[in-house]
DNA sequence: GGCCAAAGTTCAGGTACCTTAACTTTTATG
DNA sequence: CATAAAAGTTAAGGTACCTGAACTTTGGCC
């Protein structure tokens, strides 16, 4: 198990999804949370589990839930970055809007070869983070995390860092909001139902005192 | 069966090489030529062409060779136009060798969506050609099936119309002569063991006396 | 026209993924 | 802490695709 391309897509997009889980603070995801993500039935989800643990790149115990053992976080890490860099590249290149991206993605991240994705990284100058704002790891697997907090628990002027690309409908509202990673806003004025899908950064100091 | 996204990947295979093979003056295929194309075994070959004969996209009787139906030939054009957009798209935005850049297009081709596809035919500016010069089929399943002859064929200069794809170091081998499409020869320099994998047209009439 | 090699098919069986239905374990809650 | 709902697993079975081995058909050749 070397690279991701020993992988079927379908492994891929497991190995994703668990890994995406927990990137922004939540717990290990449970059976019912990969079947909701993966369309897919619970029965199959513990099927495919099972498959994964075989191979070693989760740990499982049965009713418990699912984690990455190092093998599999390296290959999800390599997933999350196909499927950032290509979302970065649609809407960068071809001119995707940032709301229907992430399915076209979701299928290319398993065709591209290692070749044409860091072709893609070097064309757009090496990405730091999608366009939700998502960091994008680095060929070596490293990521830098943002520490970032909701608009509810900062105050005053803000900086956008990411908007959950969850649900292309809040995205869209977003945008048309101006709320885009870079921008500025203030933390009160994010919709409460855009809240828990935006993160923010306080601007620092008295840096910009505009 | 109203799209091609409604195949699977290998169907979407089975019906470009059955399509591929009598583009250039072959006869129709054999099993022995898609096993071997499809790097599949015979037996393989037998099942899956029953399935796609099942789904009324190809005429079969045992022992013959196969035959698209219209509504498969329809799927198969599609399929085409896809791999040679893609490939087009691979040489002119990311900096692929057309001796490269046909595994990647057989990849990507299953995971592009139509708007992908239109997006990039868009981009390039509704090309009328891929890098080796095959033509690439309308949207609408139109195709323009230039009429070339063999080198051995033409006498004085030509212009190169299409290398095959087939065989990437002949590719290599033809880009390094400048044996491209669009390049003017002399029928007689093409080299004997790349002839057949050339296509050239004769500079027409009086127009160029050089 | 019969024979034989090549081509093609059939058969038995395997893997990955998926489904529904029945069953078990966990957990929340009164 | 008993119990019911929720979560999760097991079981049985299905589809797509694939393989090797045994068998059948085809087509070229003397
Ligand atoms: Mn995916
Ligand atoms: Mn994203
Ligand atoms: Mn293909
Ligand atoms: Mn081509």
């Amino acid at each position: 198990m070397t690279g991701v391309d020993d992988l079927t897509p379908v492994a891929q997009d497991y190995l994703k999804v668990i890994w995406s889980a927990t990137e922004w603070g939540d717990p290990p995801i449970t059976s019912k949370g990969l079947a909701a993500r993966l369309h897919t039935s619970a029965a199959g989800v513990t099927d495919m589990v099972k498959r994964l643990a075989g191979q070693g790149l989760v740990d499982y115990e049965s009713y418990r839930p699912v984690r990455l053992t190092p093998a599999g976080e390296r290959l999800a890490v390599a997933m999350v970055r196909r499927h950032r860099l290509i979302e970065t590249f649609l809407v960068r290149m071809l001119g995707y809007d940032w709301a229907e991206v992430h399915d076209e993605a979701e299928a290319l991240e398993h065709a591209a070869s290692e070749q044409l994705i860091e072709r893609i990284d070097a064309l757009l100058g090496h990405p730091a983070a999608d366009p939700h704002g998502d960091p994008i790891p680095g060929a070596d697997g490293t990521l830098r995390r943002p520490d970032a907090m909701r608009p509810g628990e900062a105050q005053g002027p803000c900086t956008v860092v990411r908007v959950s690309d969850a649900d292309p409908a809040i995205l869209a509202r977003c945008r048309d909001l101006g709320i885009v990673p870079g921008a500025t806003v203030l933390a009160a004025e994010v919709p409460a139902e855009l809240a828990s899908a935006v993160w923010v950064e306080p601007v620092s100091g008295r840096a910009s005192p505009c």
